[in-house]
DNA sequence: CACGCGTTTCAAACCGGTTTGAGATTTTTG
DNA sequence: CAAAAATCTCAAACCGGTTTGAAACGCGTG
């Protein structure tokens, strides 16, 4: 069923059928209730393609997501931050696009974009140190928004981030007043943007507590279980081992909490641990009763906020750009606690 | 850059510059050369809105992401599944459409992507038992595949799956090897059709060992870390707590690693367990040495199946439906061993 | 009754490609 | 060398909507 035909079975002219669809105000209320009801009866829906051609608008939203060769790892945030743009495309009308592209074909990609106009505006994913895409979507002029920050672009742009220095400068004071000195990091791979930030957070409450940040205790790689492991068998085994340890997700952590029950060490007494939780649905660290004390904020949270926002800015367009900060909240759960001479300390009181 | 306009430049019709790209035989090599090379230098890339409107073809396909209004949790196997997939549709010119949609909105979402005209066809995910969605697709005649398959679906249709059965079965007649005799099963929710599926082997190798399975041992839920975990502690909890447990996924099996280590108990020793690994990439369960026994199965690389499947279909559509099945295979693990009393055994011997 | 005004409807152009059917040109053949 | 066949190119129609500019209509007013 095509707007022509509807409107050849209802007697009128095609214009006005798609007047009375759209709400135009110069249709009468009643030839509009006709023609609605005749679509409805139908089940007409218009063309997206055709109508996307004529009003150039596609209604759909792209999110890029780069895939190095060597990393060729899934985000495992992703899957929740598409989740929660999704909700806000739907509500609007907007279909979410996804393409996978490899680092190298970017420029392509975003130029493609453009001129084959199946999108209205793009998600930019896991921003890089200096990221070159900024600077191509500026160019190329799709509105964008992306999804962190790029540390040292100097041109402006729109993004909605978490506030990863101040999250983990408060993780690390917070373990700092629990007594503890010798902290490691366990931390993504540090050429992301919002590896580059926890660490300077890290180091920043250090330094301002007198503290020297030990490079050997800090660890930069992919965030897998095995990784947060391996780390810290191998920080275990230094002569002077942490009292406790920072990780950037969950993942890492389940993999830390492992080495340490092999290791016959209890998390939370022997070693305390904070992880920064994504809010993952299927890696829930517990809402009444959280596992691992964690700075938290919900990636889900992130997307819906950075899809309205693209949202708006495709709408009404304005030249200055927006940012929206998404401040983590800390969790208290069962893997901190004083650090192990200060325990000693306290049960010697009681 | 339209096409009209780089006809115009190149002083020739606009038929014959789509002929030269679109590898038209009745062109002359010289002009295609002329063309291809004035495209290249111009950056003109083809609109798809008007292409695909003139096409009849949007070149994209869609997946639906049901979310039920209870579980808004995110299928944790999905991110993997599409990366499988984006990578076969960007080597053959498809764009990937998503869409989130609410188990009460399937009927309306899937009609509309017909008459919408957005994609040329769709995957199906989740597949519940007796699913009605297979129904309306066959009717709605746009070209899909299942990922999965629908238990009493007495349509035709086509669909990639792993061997959901025969993986459980093989898993439990290994331990049943092993001298297991209580075995417990922690499953993911039973409406859903792989867990059916996945119980059904389960049950069949105990049956067959004369093994009367134990409805106390067999849980159906969402399958989350914590689910492991507490599931895990109840069974222990037992009279007979199981000396061998079965999980459907390394997130429960996650939880029940740390409920045994809380119990004081040996992974592989004191309990064996095995778990079903999607092999995802960012939970892997190790390639040269596998934390967990498993079944494995890559899906990704079902992905890439289902999508490869499905652009035969669009590209070529034939009637009869088509289906492929992938064996999982048997991985070795440290988290099995003989079963207790029989180790006994072994011990006195050596 | 002629006129002006606001309301409602419509034919035609347009969005940017593809495709048909025919015309112009070149090559082959009798 | 003329006729037939093969090769190349093009104007125009089409895909299915939206939008412009004009026409038709109804109505109150001088």
């Amino acid at each position: 069923m095509t707007l022509k035909e509807l409107a050849k079975a209802l007697g009128i002219s095609p214009t006005t059928v798609s007047r009375a669809l759209n709400g135009f105000p110069e249709v009468s209320e009643e030839t509009r209730k006709k023609v609605q009801a005749a679509a409805d009866a139908y089940g007409y829906r218009p063309n997206m393609r055709a109508r996307s051609l004529a009003t150039g608008r596609a209604m759909a939203i792209g999110h890029v997501i780069p895939v190095s060769s060597e990393h060729e790892m899934m985000n495992p945030v992703f899957s929740d931050f598409i989740s929660g743009a999704g909700e806000i495309y739907a509500a609007n009308g907007y279909d979410m696009l996804i393409s996978i592209v490899p680092d190298a074909e970017q420029e392509r990609a975003y130029k493609e974009f453009r001129t084959k106009g199946t999108v209205d505006g793009i998600i930019v994913h896991a921003p890089r140190a200096g990221d070159r895409r900024i600077h191509l979507l500026n160019q190329v002029g799709l509105p964008f928004i992306v999804h962190g920050r790029a540390s040292d672009a100097d041109e402006s742009y729109s993004w909605v981030d978490m506030n990863n220095l101040r999250a983990f400068q408060r993780a690390t004071d917070f373990l700092i007043d629990l007594g503890h000195r010798r902290i490691a990091l366990i931390n993504g791979l540090e050429d992301m943007d919002f590896a580059i930030r926890r660490r300077a957070g890290f180091e920043a409450s250090l330094e301002h507590a007198g503290i020297t940040p030990c490079p050997d205790m800090m660890f930069s790689r992919e965030m897998t279980e095995q990784y947060g492991h391996d780390t810290t068998q191998t920080l275990l085994a230094l002569p002077e081992p942490p009292t406790a340890i920072l990780a950037s997700s969950i993942i890492p952590g389940i993999g830390i909490r492992r080495a340490l029950s092999e290791a016959g060490l209890v998390l939370g007494r022997d070693v305390s641990v904070i992880i920064h939780d994504d809010d993952l649905s299927y890696l829930p660290n517990g809402r009444e009763e959280p596992q691992f004390t964690a700075t938290r904020a919900s990636v889900r949270e992130a997307g819906k906020r950075a899809a309205s926002m693209l949202i708006d800015r495709i709408e009404s367009p304005s030249p200055e750009p927006r940012a929206e900060m998404i401040e983590a909240e800390l969790i208290l759960g069962a893997s901190t606690g004083p650090a192990p001479n200060l325990s000693l300390k306290t049960s010697e009181i009681t």
